[in-house]
DNA sequence: CCACGTTTCAAACAAATGTTTATAATATAA
DNA sequence: TTATATTATAAACATTTGTTTGAAACGTGG
């Protein structure tokens, strides 16, 4: 009880600050106090610092996986050997990501997370995902690959870290792009309105044509 | 000569550990002892740490604004008052990201950093930025304005955030995602081959279908 | 009630950080 | 050369960091 309350209210607290500031900027301390926790609590729960940052993440991607996993295990059995549609994959996913944190009403948090564990340093998070989560993103290439066999394997690969860019660079920097486009704009955008925003360009970046042979006379580096 | 050398060893050190690290982790002792240069040196030479990651920064953005501004120009005297093409637009602003850090061979690095400026929070980089270099990335949206004149303005804005974070994501992610790739498809794809592959990416991305009013069963969040 | 395992807490620790200082070295100009 | 400003250097400074410690408080089962 009093445990659980401790640790949950250290990650709670840990979450937010570690999405609004990175991880090496957000010190123990501030956590603790913010949190109203004894500074010891987080190496008497967690151990480290790093532990609980996996565990940050672990607490998000835990359900996300399982529950991705289920998903997936109902398409299959609706189509029943036919190939999923991309849009349906797609969705699907859309679907999950937004369904999980939605518990906590804390979306923003979560794709910020995920944009901070891919541009980080922090090798110790992206070796700890990898470990843990990557059988589920195979998974789900595998079925993408069915949904486009045109596609040759290195293009698909490419294209799903462009759309995969997108969605991460925007829904992790939402705050700040909301704000300008509130300014400029005037409309307040959703979540669910960018994710419909979302849905069609994604789709187009999937389906472009092929990079032709020609017209690239571009100066090279690296 | 010997302050001039100083400075650009600390630069160039600086960078290439921002680009590695981050900025919180890469501390001034680090850049110090590899750059072969005292630690007092960066405080002397730049004042504070704060004021070293802008220097890394302006010497990237300051070349690049004005060589862009000097590509729209030529742009706009070519197209003399017709519209600016889309794909012409965008090739440019490609051409001129490649060529500015070509010349040191640091494209890697100059997409990292702006990666890091994105992710990171360090607020007044993001202020340093938006003040310095804001006004040519105005220019360029109005002119992809002009090129999209069927797209609503909103629509146009987020469109040009999904793009970016799919450039900035997957070039500044470029070392990680280049070793997967080799490892699961042998080939070793060039920064050239990988603008190739972007292109027509992008372009579809922008002339994606509008949003359509119906088919949106997503659970919401915030 | 008591004893024992768990959790909290204040304090201290060692290490690392950005910054400053005082002095030495060096270049520059008269 | 000499006087002067500029740059380099080593040392110290004050904070902040993650982590550990040992005792106190707490809860739980006998």
């Amino acid at each position: 009880m009093a445990q659980n309350d401790t640790v949950t209210r250290i990650l709670d607290t840990a979450e937010v600050l570690f999405a609004e500031r990175g991880f090496a900027e957000t010190s123990l301390r501030h956590i603790t106090s913010k949190a109203r926790v004894n500074l010891a609590a987080v190496n008497y729960h967690f151990g480290s610092k790093k532990s609980l940052i996996q565990a940050v993440f672990a607490r998000y991607l835990d359900p996300f996986t399982e529950r991705f996993h289920d998903v997936l295990d109902e398409l299959e059995r609706r189509y029943q050997g036919d190939v999923i549609p991309l849009e349906v994959l797609l969705d699907s996913m859309a679907r999950t990501v937004l369904e999980v944190p939605a518990e906590r009403n804390s979306l923003k948090v979560f794709m910020r997370l995920l944009g901070l564990a891919y541009s980080q340093a922090q090798g110790h998070l992206r070796r700890y995902i990898q470990e843990h989560y990557g059988s589920v993103f195979t998974r789900f290439s595998s079925l993408v690959r069915q949904a486009t066999p045109d596609l040759p394997d290195a293009e698909r690969f490419w294209r799903l870290h462009f759309v995969l860019g997108t969605v991460i660079f925007t829904l992790s920097g939402l705050d700040a792009l909301r704000d300008i486009a509130e300014k400029d704009y005037g409309e307040h955008v959703s979540v669910r309105e960018l994710v419909d925003r979302l849905r069609p360009v994604v789709v187009a970046a999937m389906q472009a044509p092929l990079p032709s042979a020609e017209a690239n006379h571009f100066p090279t580096a690296s």
